[in-house]
DNA sequence: CTTAAAACCCCCTAAACGGGGGATAATTTG
DNA sequence: CAAATTATCCCCCGTTTAGGGGGTTTTAAG
């Protein structure tokens, strides 16, 4: 038996996943949630195989949920269930950790082997093929500026930088001084161990920090 | 009936899918290769809808005959259907312009209703998801120093600017004098319709000529 | 064979940059 | 609350860049 949460606003639909789930006798319902609200606790108290997350729900959004879930329970595997299907809600989705996409527009017979198909090692999207495209993805674009622990600011300017901006130029903008300018970007090339504007930028773009 | 060309050169397998093919109902084989010698005049022949496409190949591998495919005749679908199963080959193989990729591990049964789905609109990976992942790979990595018309020394200079080298020391290595780099990176800049260093490289980054 | 590039070289000048120093208020964080 | 970090500001100096000229020779393409 597969131990499954399920954390969806429309609560017609929510029924329905959770009778589908329970009259399946492969997967059995930890928890069904209206919103994410409550779910770090329902999670520690059934610590479940996997979570089936809506991504548009009132409170916290599916994808925020996914980092919080991720974050103190890396094992729980969590595939998004929704109508959106455009790059950006897919993208975000996965770099928040989730390990599948499904649309709600699936039949649900269909639904369930997917998940079982999931549980047994693949990936809800197609066997080991796009669990491998969602890994590549997963690794272009981790990092983040945090990893270099650049302030707001200095992000700010790097990425003037980038445009090929002057420091004249970028004082301008952000009405600061030259000399201002001057001294963040002396911070970001120590913190990004670099030495010119055209290191820096190269960086940048490699690390994913623009 | 769904048109499809095989080409695979362990005979064995080849039989086998044109037996699986023709005894389907769906399938229709139109031609079946052992290599990809005689492909684009079969292909031009025939016109099937979908190519299922082996990578490992005596004479031409599987992903050079998938652009020479694509390039003649962009509306067949190619389905690459191999044992490996590493990022490397997948990359490639989309880039070349495959549009699904099936690993022979994959059961009878499950081939024909992947090839079946993707016919209808879907990817061989997963539904409409898949594709969509493909796609962004696919814009990802297109462009290439050709775009712009970069002399390959020009490419040199540009990938040493991004590595934040000056000009005097890029002359001492490729044994230049700093005024000929000098020039050079002048005619790079007009090239990129770029006006510093910090900008062309940006730009280097950005049309992933680097 | 002419034309057009690519690749090579040179000079000058003003602006921009990198590295070195030092300082103060505000905010975050332990 | 004290310590650390961040954001702001300032000076100096030598180097590097960008943009403006000028040019030759080899290679590729029409």
């Amino acid at each position: 038996m597969i131990s499954i949460g399920i954390i969806e606003d429309n609560d017609v639909l929510r029924s329905s996943l959770q009778l589908l789930f329970e009259n399946s006798g492969r997967f059995q319902v930890a928890f069904s949630l209206h919103d994410a609200r409550n779910l770090l606790a329902e999670t520690e108290l059934h610590m479940p195989r996997l979570l089936l997350m809506d991504i548009d729900m009132p409170g916290i959004n599916g994808i925020d949920a996914v980092k919080l879930v991720k974050k103190d329970f890396p094992t729980v595997d969590i595939i998004m269930f929704t109508v959106f299907e455009d790059d950006e809600k897919i993208f975000r989705s996965v770099m928040a950790g989730a390990s599948g996409y499904l649309l709600k527009k699936i039949p649900p017979e269909k639904l369930l082997e997917a998940l079982d198909d999931f549980v047994q090692g693949g990936a809800p999207m197609t066997g080991s093929i796009a669990t491998r495209v969602l890994e590549m993805f997963r690794k272009q674009t981790q990092q983040t500026a945090a990893t270099f622990n650049l302030s707001a600011r200095e992000l700010e300017i790097l990425t003037s930088l980038s445009s090929g901006k002057t420091y004249r130029l970028i004082a301008g903008e952000r009405f600061l001084s030259v000399e201002t300018v001057r001294s963040h970007v002396k911070n970001i090339y120590e913190k990004l161990h670099v030495h010119s504007k055209a290191e820096a930028v190269a960086k940048a773009f490699r690390e994913k920090l623009i």
